[in-house]
DNA sequence: ACATATGTTTACAATCCATTGACAACAAAT
DNA sequence: ATTTGTTGTCAATGGATTGTAAACATATGT
């Protein structure tokens, strides 16, 4: 489910998409103002922004600069009635996506969104709202985007505890799934490895943000 | 300087863009036909391919979904003359990345494609210039420009990596897909291969630049 | 047959990093 | 408050992995 942004004054092509555009699973939220927009951005994430020119307040295209400035990873699709070359050369340059001419076929719109949107995430690695990405191609961690410097023991216990987010990972059960290390004898070594990983982190032992111990079984990764 | 590759029969077209397109810092390699478009692709680097449909040989949709799946992070322009809605959303669903209708501008084309590969660029790590080209057909590796002197063994497991950037590549995974040498036993031999490479392309172990020793697993080409 | 090129093996040095042990800090139970 | 068991953390260690030079083996060309 995508959430898009809307700002249009036309209440006939409001209405219209409002209608539409959620068969495809596309969320509509519709203002009509600028600085009604600004505001809706501060507060709620939303994947992409639909926007016409011809706006009161605000030129339109100014808009989408700010837009683009403040949230360059929030696609633009803009929309107007003026369809000659220089406007859309114009749109591109103040940042835009993607361009389409009113009257449009709601249809094209939803096939320009949703490639818009798949490209766009595509490329984010930071998945909507986690801390932590695994890359098990890479075999890279990354901390709001930044990548953690782990050997491969501590890598493969971080996975196992962020895969299994809010669950207790016992030690028996660590030991157990990574094969990498040689793990001859005692779980203390676990600890140890757990401790750095918090180092790492930036975690500490007590009121811990992201691994905490559970007592007399093992660790567990708490999101949020 | 962007590099895009051109793919269409129609000669005027072609002479137009090959015109037209370096004003604005775009070079064009065109091609006529689908199969020429593929080899190219396994040889040189590209930003971009504009794909006109309605070619000979192999359908369109077909070449570029087939792009898509070979060279994720390649963008793709469809341009055809046919132009109802049906169309577009087909073109979409094939993975292209925008869609513009004959006859258009070329004006309106540039920002298009400026557009496209500044997103792509954007988000993606291939974002700076490459230093290293792989030519296959030469089976030969340049870096910034020059050739390298590499023997068979070294010229394979050096692509393999390249191919694979910022991805682990495991000694297992080098010994089963190289088949042009030996490989009669143990994989030390690797390490040795890859010492003589990190000699010529001037990289160091400890801090390396290029070629990364992951504990453990294998290595992996880190490029920027 | 010889020279050259190149992959393989060996051997040793350098490095990495899980492991261990020791002790402090802590939690739960008595 | 004291005991008891668990966990955190530091430093030292030791075994495994990797780097590298040299010697060796095999193929290719002259």
């Amino acid at each position: 489910m995508s959430r898009i942004l809307m700002v249009e004054d036309d209440r006939e092509i409001t209405a219209l998409l409002e209608a539409y555009l959620p068969r495809y699973d596309i969320e509509v939220f519709s203002v009509s103002w600028p600085s009604t927009a600004l505001e809706k951005l501060t507060i709620e994430k939303y994947d992409l922004v639909l926007l016409d020119l011809g706006l009161p307040e605000m030129d339109g295209l100014e808009l989408c600069r700010f837009i683009k400035k403040e949230y360059p990873s929030l696609p633009i699709i803009i929309s107007t009635a003026r369809a000659d070359v220089s406007d859309k050369v114009v749109a591109f340059d103040a940042g835009a996506d993607d361009y389409i001419a009113k009257p449009y076929e709601p249809r094209e719109l939803v096939a320009r969104i949703q490639a818009i949107i798949k490209r766009y995430t595509q490329f984010s690695n930071q998945s909507k709202e986690e801390v932590f990405f695994i890359d098990k191609v890479k075999m890279q961690i990354t901390q709001y985007g930044k990548d953690l410097e782990l050997t491969l023991a501590e890598y493969e216990i971080f996975s196992l505890l962020l895969e299994r987010k809010h669950q207790v990972v016992s030690r028996e059960f660590i030991v157990n799934s990574i094969n990498a290390v040689r793990w001859e004898s005692s779980d203390r070594s676990i600890d140890v490895i757990i401790g750095r990983i918090r180092q790492k982190i930036g975690d500490n032992t007590k009121e811990p943000i992201y691994i905490k111990s559970i007592r007399g079984v093992g660790y567990k990764y708490i999101g949020d």
